[in-house]
RNA sequence: GGGCCCGUAGCUCAGCCUGGUUGGAGCGCCCGGCUGAUAACCGGGAGGUCCGGGGUUCGAAUCCCCGCGGGCCCA
């Protein structure tokens, strides 16, 4: 346990670490006084402003959600420690029909008429707020936990009166410009939410699934032969009102086993060859457009009593474009209730829009031998029919994709209703040229989203529901005349009503009277599509806070970020409302992030149950594993499997930098160092000091530019691996034997200084990635060596990034040195020499020109490292050498001479110490300890070994007695063969 | 049918934009070593038709074209 002390125990733990931090930040308000500072001192600072893709409330955050805000989160810590004037205001999507159904389960109703007898209305809209209060605090909770840094406080919520008047002012200015609309129209719809789908809605839930693949006879009337039609949906045949051929394709006329077939002539192969059949007689041939006008015998003119007497041009043959002759028969069944293409050739035509189909899925009386049946459940009952009377050619399935409704699974049907839709279509170039302002990361985003711009549809806002922005639209019930209202002010002030809360049921109770016919205006008994509320974040956000002031400020964000699939969600809707109340693009800089997928690289799901939760992520690894995993693992745009153990594999690294930290304050606390006199102590650094801040200066450098880029992963691995593998198994390595110096050395001062500044200038960069442990060795760093820290290490600045190399000379020495190391212990390791048996003597040939001071700082960092008794740094090759290593340019490594007695005897002095500070380790004795030794032995080679190098023996292990006797207990060890007793005691 | 992304060691991925010495890292595996911050680490080894095929070039994992496979999206 550490409680709230900085220390740093030995046993590292980063649920210790990370319960501390937050309670730190907790009591003392830390996120609200950055981000405030970020705020309100930094006036004419660079800005950046970040735009919440505002997550749904009918949850809770799963790993997936976790991604991205980690992402977010760090790109705004970023700009906080680069000293920008930072906007982050949170907020939350909390209506629509997530939110209902979230309600629906709790209630366990399942339909709108359960709804509103049931319920009531007005409950059931208490019972979604309640729900969304309920999972906005649990959302708070875990991005608290993931520490992701916003302002929950001044959030945004889509349901606050002052937000969802801008929805209003939208659709108002929408319809200024003539740009909203009422029609009647055939729209995806959702029999069981008992609502209107959008477009985009519509590929947010598409299925696959096995439906009937019917090809199915229909009579000409007054001739004798089959028209073939197919299709995937035979419950449309109940509404058929046509059959569509291609005008310009080529139909044939064929007979089979004695009847007659018209079929196009492309496709008939295919059609054979299902048939079984494999030559025909063909009789002859038409052109599409000559087809047109015939009539037929409607297929269920006897099971439905409306389709016995067909009128023309109902139940004719029409011609249609889109018919194609890849699959099917190319003549196209065709219900215009049915079908938006079907819909579109009957207002043609002049088709019937004819259906005995009920909005929520179930047949009518009028669909006589089908009455009372689920519309799926009719294909069964329709193939029958047709069986019985002959009419079905093949009857077989196909696994096709069918749009299902995304939050309920139901499978959607196209049914004709009156909507609201605004006419994207008319502000498509618009659109296109308010994108070309913003930049994408990655950037193929932009030419994904200029491609779905540039197919747009117009817009279908309107929704069947009750807990959304009530649409402001008053229609007059007598003479239609409609008006839109763009704010509350507005609408009280027509209605001469004071409105508490806009939201159903009370709005509906508003009355016009119809200025052009004094007639009854009734509000259209809509609410809008939840992508709209959203959709006016870049403005509706400001608004709720009564801070319009700060408009021409903040916006157009200079950030936004979420998964590729929102472009054409959020993404989409935000730019075409922007589009229309500011002319041009709401975001400077859109990223996107990939998925998370399981550890087996599938996709992640409710129905194969394995998605992670964020909170049950974060209880085994803690957040800041997490959040390194998710920046180091893979580029922000690229799926990633959550894969445990890679979780903490990488996550190891927040060890490694603790004992780092660690080595630091546990040394110069014994040497009572601190960093008052931290400039004069950088004056002793020697070469491998200014190889590491050289490199640090760099590795800053690099890391900022590239996570300012949005190149996470590039900007983790440049901070992560230098800490890890430059700082610790480098650094460290090379300069520990200069701590264990008992006595003032300048060489120590330059590592403790060297070391302090390394951390101080990188642990406010690690702030942005893995924020608990920055702040946790910051303040450790600080509390225990005494320097004035910060309150946060989030209040440290990055401003300045360093130019340049420092000191490319310093560097590629200290380099050389390392790789000559390498190459001593390669070649120990090829002649299988253990590492502490010592090397006699070994000659280093650099390309370089080493100054005396310098080459003694090379000779003994490689001895100390390579474990070699003498090192010369020479500048031409020696005369005798036992072999020659190459390492880089004209640099060589010379062994002079492997090992003789002098040198066995130390490296038995040497595996002595090994094992007595191992004795030392398991009595768990302190640095500072003193013991006694005693130690016995048969070994006369052992015996030496002691005798020549008594001294070091017993300063290395702090012995302050070391004799030979005869030792009874304590440990026995072998080395090399040789065997021998050791006893210590605590003095 | 169209758009976008991806395909490099057993696994997860860098490298590709801006072509150039024997193609890298981590994990895993085998062998050896080391361990007074580090249940850490160090050295060596095995393991690759850089998806396939064409082209450009003195030279292609990298640029171009055509395929194949996987993913996302659209139709």
């Amino acid at each position: 346990m550490i409680g709230m002390s900085w220390s740093l125990p030995n046993n590292y733990s980063f649920e210790d670490i990370e319960r501390e931090v937050s309670e730190y930040w907790n009591k003392n308000g830390i996120r609200k006084k950055v981000l405030e500072k970020a705020w309100k001192e930094r006036e004419g600072r660079p800005l950046f402003t970040f735009l919440e893709g505002p997550p749904t409330t009918n949850g809770f955050m799963h790993a997936g959600h976790a991604r991205g805000r980690i992402y977010k989160d760090v790109m705004i810590r970023l700009h906080l420690l680069r000293g920008y004037r930072v906007w982050a205001q949170g907020g939350w999507d909390t209506q629509g029909l997530p939110v209902e159904i979230e309600v629906e389960k709790k209630f366990g109703v399942k339909s709108k008429r359960e709804i509103e007898e049931k319920i009531g209305v007005s409950r059931f809209i208490e019972e979604c707020k309640k729900s969304v209060d309920f999972y906005i605090n649990e959302w708070i909770k875990d991005n608290e936990r993931l520490a992701v840094w916003l302002d929950y406080e001044n959030a945004y919520q889509t349901r606050h009166p002052r937000y969802l008047e801008t929805v209003w002012s939208f659709l108002k200015k929408a319809h200024d410009h003539g740009l909203l609309y009422r029609d009647y129209r055939v729209v995806p719809r959702c029999p069981r939410c008992g609502t209107a789908l959008s477009n985009h809605e519509l590929s947010l839930g598409a299925e696959v699934v096995r439906d009937p693949s019917l090809y199915f006879k229909v009579k000409a009337k007054n001739n004798d032969f089959y028209f073939i039609a197919w299709t995937t949906t035979p419950w449309t045949i109940i509404a058929n009102r046509a059959l569509a051929v291609n005008p310009d394709a080529e139909y044939v006329l064929v007979e089979i086993k004695g009847e007659k077939y018209l079929i196009a002539e492309q496709l008939l192969d295919s059609i054979l060859s299902k048939l079984n059949v494999s030559s025909v007689n063909k009789i002859s041939k038409f052109k599409g457009k000559e087809l047109v006008g015939m009539s037929y015998l409607h297929p269920l003119a006897e099971e439905v009593p409306a389709n016995a007497n067909c009128i023309p041009p109902n139940c004719t043959v029409v011609a249609a474009e889109y018919v194609t002759l890849t699959e099917g028969t190319g003549i196209v069944h065709t219900a215009p209730a049915h079908g938006p293409e079907d819909f579109e050739t009957g207002s043609r035509y002049g088709l019937q829009v004819w259906t005995p189909l009920r909005d929520n899925g179930y047949f009518g009386e009028d669909a006589g031998a089908f009455a009372g049946l689920w519309f799926k459940d009719a294909n069964k009952k329709v193939i029958e029919a047709l069986a019985k009377k002959g009419l079905v050619l093949l009857s077989e399935e196909v696994e096709h994709e069918y749009p299902h409704c995304w939050r309920c699974g139901t499978p959607l049907i196209y049914y004709p209703s009156a909507q609201w839709f605004f006419k994207t279509t008319a502000i498509i170039e618009k659109m296109r040229n308010a994108l070309n302002e913003t930049t994408f990361r990655p950037n193929w985003g932009y030419s994904r989203m200029d491609s779905w711009v540039s197919s747009s549809r117009d817009w279908c806002i309107s929704r069947e529901r009750y807990w959304g922005t009530p649409l402001p639209i008053w229609r007059c019930e007598k003479c239609g005349y409609t008006q839109v209202f763009g704010s509350i002010e507005e609408l009280e002030k027509a209605s001469g009503r004071k409105l508490e809360d806009p939201h159903k049921p009370a709005i509906d109770e508003i009355v016009l009277k119809c200025p052009r016919c004094g007639g009854e205006m009734r509000r259209e008994p809509f609410v809008a599509d939840v992508w709209a509320d959203s959709g006016v974040a870049h403005t509706a956000a400001l608004r709720q806070l009564n801070l319009e002031g700060l408009h021409s400020l903040i916006y157009p964000y200079s950030f936004a970020l979420e998964p590729p699939e929102q472009v054409r969600g959020w993404f989409y809707t935000l730019l075409i409302t922007s589009t229309i109340l500011h002319g041009r693009s709401p975001y400077r800089t859109l990223g996107m992030h990939g998925l998370i997928l399981d550890s087996q690289g599938q996709k992640m799901s409710k129905s194969k149950g394995n998605v992670v939760m964020a909170r049950d992520a974060m209880r085994r690894h803690g957040a800041d594993q997490l959040r390194l995993f998710m920046c180091y693992r893979n580029s922000p745009w690229q799926d990633i499997r959550y894969v445990d153990k890679e979780i903490t594999e990488i996550g190891g690294k927040l060890r490694i930098i603790y004992n780092v930290v660690k080595f630091l304050v546990s040394y110069a606390q014994l040497d009572k160092w601190n960093p008052n006199k931290l400039e004069e102590d950088l004056k002793f650094v020697t070469l491998v000091d200014r190889w590491i801040l050289t490199k640090l200066n760099k590795v800053i450098k690099e890391s900022v530019e590239n996570a300012e880029n949005f190149e996470l992963h590039l900007a983790s691995k440049a901070l992560y691996d230098f800490l890890v593998e430059d700082l610790s198994h480098r650094y460290i390595v090379a300069v520990r034997r200069r701590v264990w110096i008992e006595e003032e050395a300048p060489e120590k001062r330059a590592t403790y200084a060297t070391l302090y500044t390394v951390l101080k200038r990188s642990l406010p960069l690690m702030a942005a990635f893995t924020p608990y442990h920055a702040e946790y060795l910051y303040q450790a760093i600080a509390k225990n060596l005494g320097f004035e820290s910060k309150e946060s290490v989030m209040m440290e600045e990055i401003s300045e990034l360093p130019e340049g190399v420092l000191d490319s000379r310093g560097e590629s020495i200290i380099e050389n040195a390392f790789k000559a190391v390498d190459a001593i212990l390669a070649y120990r390791a090829s002649k299988g020499m253990r590492r502490r048996m010592p090397i006699k003597r070994v000659s280093l040939l650099l390309e370089q020109q080493l100054t005396d001071g310098e080459k003694r700082e090379v000779a003994e960092l490689i001895s100390g490292m390579a474990n070699v008794t003498s090192v010369d740094i020479v500048g031409e090759p020696p005369k005798g050498y036992v072999s020659e290593i190459s390492i880089e340019g004209g640099s060589k490594v010379f062994i002079i001479e492997e090992s003789d007695e002098e040198t066995l005897l130390l490296g038995y002095a040497k595996e002595l110490i090994r094992r007595i500070q191992l004795m030392r380790k398991e009595a768990r004795l302190n640095y500072d300890d003193f013991i006694e030794v005693e130690l016995s032995t048969p070994s006369e080679t052992l015996k030496k070994a002691i005798e020549h190098h008594k001294g070091y023996i017993m300063s290395e292990t702090r012995a302050s007695v070391l004799k030979e006797g005869r030792v009874d207990s304590g440990k026995e060890f072998e080395i090399d063969e040789e065997k021998v007793r050791i006893q210590i005691k605590k003095v």
